[in-house]
DNA sequence: AGTGCGACCCGAACGC
DNA sequence: TGCGTTCGGGTCGCAC
């Protein structure tokens, strides 16, 4: 599932295959997805060029002549390259075709993935990326920034990691992944973190994007027709999805509990 | 304001 | 084997 580096790895990955690219024509199989008008989406979309590629948070942004086409790929949603006579995939619900005979198609088994086209002038009102709090690299992430924010909150700071307006761009696997590194308890509440430990949780988010970036950029898989993104971050997990597995650190088996209905992986010795 | 929970989806995993 | 059921995951919107 897509978090912040597997974002990042598809946007310098669509980068190189699309800028300088014009869109020729667009079909919209799963219009559901799509949160502009269909009409009015089709209408601006077609002849316009990718200028450039953004990303906040998880939102991949498409800069082209006169728009931004924002993406949030959610689960399960991947950009495929590939040939336009090449058969449409059940699961392919948005295509693009473009000026050098391939489409960019948006695929997402699931259909949890949304888009939308906005003019420029209106992306510093988008509510969704402007609510996006900082992301683990920003240096406006510091420790009081973050004790501000999980002062009134009771919620499980495993909870309020997965809280995009806070630290944008944490997902499930990373926010186990970054309590592990940082010997917190899921299920302590936000409020009880010290300023320590929310130091602690910057520097192992930032240390873990960091190389979850480089191992995905290193584990692209690139066809020549397609072009998905399957990072190999999963190899070097700790803690995530390795239940009953001996804890990298003690040897304890790791736990598997819920914390407010997402599957929470930690080893209750070294995250006390 | 903070919190809790259902809805959105459907393939995979599981239970019988 | 084949069926039915449950689960999961990010985010939103609504109720409390």
């Amino acid at each position: 599932m897509p978090e912040i580096a597997e974002v990042e790895t598809v946007r310098n990955t669509l980068k190189k295959r699309l800028l300088k690219k014009r869109i020729v024509d667009v079909k919209i199989l799963y219009p559901q997805m799509m949160e502009s008008n269909v009409d009015e989406f089709k209408k601006n979309v077609v002849n316009q060029e990718f200028v450039d590629i953004k990303r906040r948070g998880k939102w991949l942004i498409f800069e082209l002549d006169n728009y931004y086409l924002i993406s949030h790929l959610r689960m399960e949603g991947k950009y495929f390259i590939k040939e336009h006579d090449e058969e449409i995939n059940k699961h392919e619900h948005v295509i693009f075709q473009l000026d050098d005979g391939y489409d960019l198609r948006y695929h997402d088994t699931r259909k949890f993935g949304r888009m939308r086209l906005i003019t420029k002038d209106m992306l510093d009102t988008c509510e969704e990326i402007q609510k996006q709090g900082y992301e683990p690299m920003d240096d406006k992430l510091t420790g009081e920034y973050l004790l501000s924010k999980f002062k009134n909150k009771r919620l499980p700071i495993k909870t309020v990691l997965l809280d995009q307006t806070i630290i944008s761009g944490l997902g499930n696997i990373y926010a186990d992944e970054v309590l592990f590194k940082s010997q917190i308890n899921p299920l302590r509440t936000a409020a009880s973190i010290t300023l320590d430990e929310a130091n602690k949780i910057i520097t192992s988010s930032k240390s873990i994007i960091e190389m979850a970036i480089k191992l995905g950029g290193t584990t692209i898989r690139s066809y020549t027709s397609s072009l998905g993104v399957t990072g190999h971050y999963q190899d070097y997990l700790c803690v995530h999805k390795q239940e009953n597995k001996p804890c990298p650190n003690c040897g304890t088996l790791i736990k598997r509990i819920k914390v407010n209905g997402r599957s929470t992986y930690y080893c209750e010795n070294c995250q006390k």
